[in-house]
DNA sequence: GTCTATAATTTGATAGAC
DNA sequence: GTCTATCAAATTATAGAC
């Protein structure tokens, strides 16, 4: 299913501005002015916000999860821990970026349902990948003991996003995961 | 500088909403219903929504503050650390609200500078006030080691909110927090 | 303090021509 | 696919009466 170049054009602008300030931080007329077009035309390519919300995540959880490899491979659980860890980090010092879900999630009360849900997916799915990549990982040999690590760095790197963000300090981002 | 009773309960729909839905998620139309009155008499009170997201916010960093009492006290660390965690999870499993500061810190990047400087406030409060909250904790002697500690532990408080929220899963926070 | 009235702008969305 | 034109609704904000 793959999408016209267009409509990805689209979507990198929408998930650039929804990186800095949400589901409310970009309107048709954002992105139309973004890549050259009219926001009716943008229409064209996602009937209603909504629609476009929900590609949007979806495209960034897919692309996330996909440059994070085999949970599974030969690297150690520290490489894997830490790849997951640069993963946010590059995009935080090098663009200014927020996770995605990170800023939909803390309003995820008032979205779209079938955005909140995307949202909720990227999640579930970073917690899977995480509970398959520690488990070579000796101290972790209990599933629930993994798990509980898995979500404990996934909240862990989405708080250090935002204190970073807002206080205006990527030193906070380094300080909070320092200690893997 | 006591406020009127009006202005009073104009903050707290707002803080209500924001906590759900951020800076944009609330309006003053929303708020005069809210409070009973029309949304041209919210601005009597509050002149701008600059003025009002300003008020609302530092009204919550002293409430949140004021809460936790003095970080100095004869409670033992660990008594600290367990009343700054409850702070945050009494709001969330029973009213289903989130930190305001930690929506707001999310579209920082969005939002009027005086707001996102309010917010910031918000970070640099909590977490001087658990420095101090974790001096007497004879793991935490160095200086460094007690700050990142303390950052640490208000980044994983904030990224569980989100999760659990997002997720519907209020067991997420618990099982994030568990390690203390 | 609160109201009515209104302004100026922005938003998501649709109809129909090309 | 993109355009022009337009809509209905919502937003922040102001002026002036009571």
């Amino acid at each position: 299913m793959e999408r016209a170049q267009k409509a990805e054009e689209i979507l990198d602008a929408a998930e650039r501005l929804a990186r800095r300030g949400g589901y409310g931080g970009f309107s048709f007329r954002d992105l139309a002015g973004a890549v050259g077009i009219k926001s009716a035309s943008v229409h064209y390519h996602f009937p209603t916000k909504e629609d476009l919300g929900v590609a949007m995540t979806q495209r960034y959880n897919d692309r996330f999860l996909d440059s994070l490899g085999d949970p599974r491979d030969s690297r150690s659980p520290e490489q894997k821990r830490a790849a997951f860890i640069a993963g946010f980090r590059t995009a935080l010092v090098e663009e200014n970026l927020m996770c995605l879900c990170g800023v939909l999630g803390a309003e995820s009360a008032c979205l779209p349902e079938p955005v909140a849900d995307a949202a909720r997916a990227f999640f579930d799915r970073t917690r899977d990948w995480l509970g398959a990549a520690l488990e070579s990982d000796p101290d972790l040999v209990d599933d629930q003991a993994r798990e509980a690590a898995a979500l404990e760095l996934v909240a862990r790197l989405e708080g250090a996003m935002i204190m970073a963000q807002c206080m205006k300090d990527v030193s906070v981002f380094d300080r909070v995961t320092a200690s893997g």
